[in-house]
DNA sequence: GTCTATAGTGCGATAGAC
DNA sequence: GTCTATCGCACTATAGAC
């Protein structure tokens, strides 16, 4: 809800109740909470799409290809969704900064994204072991790209950012 | 505090009060809260040597070796360290795995180790990229392998499960 | 300690859409 | 008529100001 990210970016998390985003946003109180649970669950409600569409996104990938390729196949519809969401994502990603409450959420999510790629992964028939390493790898991949995009003024180079990362991530954990 | 854990383990962690855990103790509630600031610390006090023993580790490291070979390089005190308290894993891990509060407790702890990581490899002059990644994914590791332990037998295997659980994340990451 | 503002809930009433 | 979304209002709980 745009009314919302709006009230925060102008008073900051606290400050703005829910009541005032329910006016902006030309609706009550009760009808807000029936949307979102609660007044975190705005900034968050875009996990849900993103964790489906990168799902979706791995289901896709051929059956032969490695794990981590499996779990990097998720990423293409991912940046592709996020390319428009750039202005949105910037002023969240101030917000949950300023806010360690929100932090703890964001990880929560983050955590529970990376269980459900894991549990694709042993659906597909990879060894618990593995999947959690590719999933957890997978997870962090896309968090660093995600941070240098809001950084940055290019909402189209998330998928490029998130290609960097993933060749990062193999020159860091290949063997010497 | 062992006779916080034996309480938990009998009645369970929301079930044992701390005035219990005090009276078998032999000390006042007023005691315990000098040495947790709450019930749950009890089963997290550990997390701090966990993360000072693999810091230390990792400084003791040498300084031309690769991002994931310092932070790996933490895992051996760990390993040791972490020999002798088998059984009182064992039964914390039973404990969390009931209780999604503890759990949100345990992921906070990890992220905040592998922040620690990651600062002490940008210290020694890593990318912040490369130290997000290899701090990351040393926990992760960490985590997989510790998952084992407590599920086994023998109290000296954390250190095998490591080597092995670190060797799992090359093969998985390595390119195609 | 009290007071206040806000998050969040329960439930019946209301207004359209069909 | 039913069905669904929203509203209105009274309520509890709690965190912070003082």
């Amino acid at each position: 809800m745009s009314a919302a990210i709006e009230l925060f970016d102008e008073q900051g998390y606290e400050a703005a109740t829910v009541a005032e985003i329910a006016e902006r946003a030309g609706l009550t109180k009760r009808t807000f909470f029936r949307y979102y649970s609660d007044k975190r669950e705005v900034l968050f409600n875009g996990s849900q799409e993103l964790q489906r569409l990168w799902l979706e996104g791995l289901a896709a990938a051929p059956a032969e290809a490695s794990p981590l390729a499996v779990v990097t196949a998720g990423l293409d519809p991912v940046a592709e969704m996020f390319t428009e969401r750039h202005p949105f994502a910037r002023i969240r990603a101030q917000i949950i900064e300023a806010n360690p409450e929100l932090q703890e959420r964001e990880l929560i999510k983050l955590q529970s994204l990376a269980v459900a790629i894991k549990g694709a992964l042993v659906q597909r028939g990879v060894s618990v072991n593995a999947a959690i390493l590719a999933a957890q790898a997978g997870v962090t991949v896309f968090q660093v790209a995600f941070a240098h995009w809001v950084q940055q003024n290019d909402p189209t180079a998330l998928g490029r950012l998130m290609d960097e990362s993933l060749e990062e991530l193999r020159s860091v954990t290949a063997g010497y």
